[in-house]
DNA sequence: TATTGTTATACTCTATAACTATA
DNA sequence: TATAGTTATAGAGTATAACAATA
């Protein structure tokens, strides 16, 4: 199903996906470049993940920001490092790592994106109020954007009992 | 002028910037792993640049892309051993080089555009309709604010003969 | 035997500092 | 002396491979 890879949404829809994708994309710099640069990017999102869900799984947290476990265990040391995350055994299944906002990762978590806001109000400043209105519609349509995207991950990470559901062709 | 880092355009406004910076932060690996990534994101950004605006001093793309300049060598260097840019002397100033899209950069910049929205029609496939609206909508807005970003930086690229314009407090 | 997480090691991207060539 | 670009070297972030602990 879908195997086109072209929306079947309706005409002229094809045309403006490429287009939403390639500003997304070009905007990377801009929005990169307007928060503050004390952590990584794959750091500020591990963080907010914890914040929007709560404790998770190490794995789970590599699954979801698309890096490795491996890259993803040397990230939570860091942060752990830095007293923003905390790993609790699971006593449920003790391989398992559970971690954990902090009450300074809270903290983190909440003056950042106020900080972010203020370095972005100065860009958002500029633009007509038209624009302004446009984006803050957009605004539901982004954030799912970003849940069916994790969503669509998630389910490989705990198979639970079922695996190998299929060879991704 | 609008010093106080807020955005004097209505009240609640502020609430919304904060929002859509977050939003805009998050939904950065969503887009970046919908695409392709035989080439990084700073090289995408660089052959875009050239293909909206033409060939450009090596330093100017370093400014635009928010690396340094021997970074920008280097990039280049790699971007030129791929066949996708090259570099010219500008006859008028020897010290500059100017890059410059080659025919089969300007390819890859179409053909990586397709493949990025073909790769992104499946998740926008998923938003229903009126989510898809709001992101259409606000698609100016998005490319406005690419574009106000990058000339706020450009124009400490060239000052031309006016330099040392005012210490950046 | 499979799964969770760690350690060891290497590669890519970017930065800073020092240099060459033009102006 | 100042500017455009390069070369040399180092650091952050991520990857793959091999390992330890638990199920």
């Amino acid at each position: 199903m879908t195997n086109a890879g072209t929306a079947a949404a309706g005409p002229g829809l094809d045309d403006r996906t490429v287009e939403l994708a390639g500003v997304l994309q070009n905007l990377y710099g801009t929005v990169f470049r307007h928060a503050p640069r004390d952590i990584s990017l794959t750091s500020v999102g591990t963080l907010s993940t914890l914040d929007r869900t709560g404790p998770r799984r190490l794995t789970d947290l590599a699954v979801i920001e698309g890096i490795t476990q491996p890259s993803m265990t040397s990230l939570v040391t860091s942060l752990e490092q830095a007293g923003l995350v905390e790993r609790r055994k699971d006593p449920a299944d003790r391989r398992v790592v559970l971690i954990a906002l902090t009450e300074s990762g809270a903290t983190y978590v909440r003056e950042r994106r106020r900080t972010t806001g203020e370095l972005f109000a100065r860009l958002l400043g500029k633009l007509p109020p038209d624009e302004v209105a446009a984006l803050v519609a957009a605004i539901p349509a982004l954030d799912h954007l970003r849940e069916l995207d994790n969503a669509e991950r998630e389910p490989q990470v705990r198979p639970a009992t079922a695996r190998g559901v299929s060879a991704a062709s």
